[in-house]
DNA sequence: TAGATTGTTAATCGATTAACAATC
DNA sequence: TAGATTGTTAATCGATTAACAATC
């Protein structure tokens, strides 16, 4: 019965699993994908195919946050895009800061890819003195000590971690005294961090490691035998 | 009981699932720190403990591939290390292209962080004429049409996509022709490609929703009321 | 030996899928 | 209307945790 009584709790109290939050994300990029493309709705059905996800499951996800659909019709892509970036809070633009500028921190100032799905790189953070107030692609530049002025100026509420392994739990540290929310960590560490922080964290040996082990696994089955099994040979 | 007949299917019959293998990597990273550390041994405890995981989750996961521990002491460290190097595959240095010279791409050319961790870049690709054979830090850059050449003549087998989402899908099929097992995607885009290819996907944008959400989440939790509730008041 | 800790089975918990009445 | 598709409940499946005999 739609309408009448709540027969769940209220959002916020009920647990939403991770893996749904991130399917939600894949959700917005295909329905923004759809909606260039011209679509004005799209079903269950549609949505889950080209994300290799069930009917049911796209379904089921996003009644964790309300009824969004028209029976016999579908979703409406446009309208379900609004839902979900303000489900996701992108629905305005978050500022963000990246601290540490190797490699990696640098290609991120440079990235404007996601400024149109709700962040924006707006400062950059190192202890080189000689990258201080050097301008990258147009993002000032700021010692790391100046974080926690700089982040309660502009309302900084992201933070995201490209430091080499051995300097990233103190400069984590150093952030989430700085009132950091959430940070996103590209260091090859688990950072232990207070409960209040929001962490994702972001391993390129890892995702390159789950590669090596499907590619060795596939060819193993392909030859017949396996060299995936390590166990010692039976001593008897 | 220890030796023996088989009390398992040999591995690569029984499925093992994804998450285990991610926990295997985090187990490897943490292995490596406590033995550069100076400890020999390691319990379930406390390497589920500086993970986050309970102890009963690391000892199952570890015996999805055999017998490592020893009853009263533990997990020998270096011996654990080669032996999760073996089942991820990197026991052997995997050659791996780059494929999108962008901010990403190059950023990516001058990494050399997971060298040791069994994974070198040795060659990157581009369509763009004003960076082909000019190396960027010390890696040769070659067209994208002599991919299938010289991934074939340097063994490589894994690359990374790292172009724009609108040359995404193109790309991918053609390293995918060129005979590419494994392909780590940052392209905001879901590939569609052969099941005979493996593919792991990165999305910051994706990554940085998570962080969002969680905040936003919090924030209206820890003021009472929310703002996540976005379902239609009900209608009567 | 007593204490510690594994490997593994059984119990619990959570997430996915199937099914279908309600609805457009 | 008939056909399509949602939202939701029940059934299934899979993954995590608890417990403990075996072992060092």
């Amino acid at each position: 019965m739609r309408g009448g009584k709540r027969d769940k709790p209220i959002a916020g109290t009920d647990e939403v699993p991770k893996a749904v939050v991130s399917r939600l994300s894949l959700y917005l990029r295909e329905l923004q994908r759809w909606l260039r493309a011209g679509q004005d709705t799209i079903s269950s059905t549609q949505l889950g195919k080209t994300l290799g996800l069930s009917d049911s499951q796209v379904r089921k996800d996003l009644a964790y946050f309300g009824q969004f659909g028209y029976p016999g019709r579908g979703y409406r892509c446009d309208e379900l895009i609004q839902k979900i970036k303000r489900i996701l809070g992108t629905d305005k633009l978050w500022p963000v800061a990246v601290v540490g500028l190797g490699n990696l921190g640098r290609a991120l100032l440079g990235y404007r890819g996601f400024t149109h799905q709700g962040f924006q790189i707006v400062v950059g953070f190192d202890i080189d003195v000689r990258k201080i107030d050097q301008p990258i692609d147009g993002v000032p530049i700021h010692h790391l000590r100046e974080l926690p002025e700089v982040a309660r100026q502009r309302g900084i509420r992201l933070a995201i971690l490209a430091v080499p392994a051995s300097a990233a739990q103190e400069v984590a540290d150093q952030i989430v005294a700085a009132g950091i929310e959430g940070l996103l960590n590209f260091a090859p560490v688990s950072l232990t961090l207070p409960a209040s922080v929001n962490v994702v964290s972001v391993d390129l040996a890892v995702e390159l490691e789950q590669l090596s082990f499907a590619v060795v696994k596939r060819a193993s089955r392909e030859a017949g035998q396996s060299q995936l099994d390590t166990r010692n040979e039976p001593s008897v």
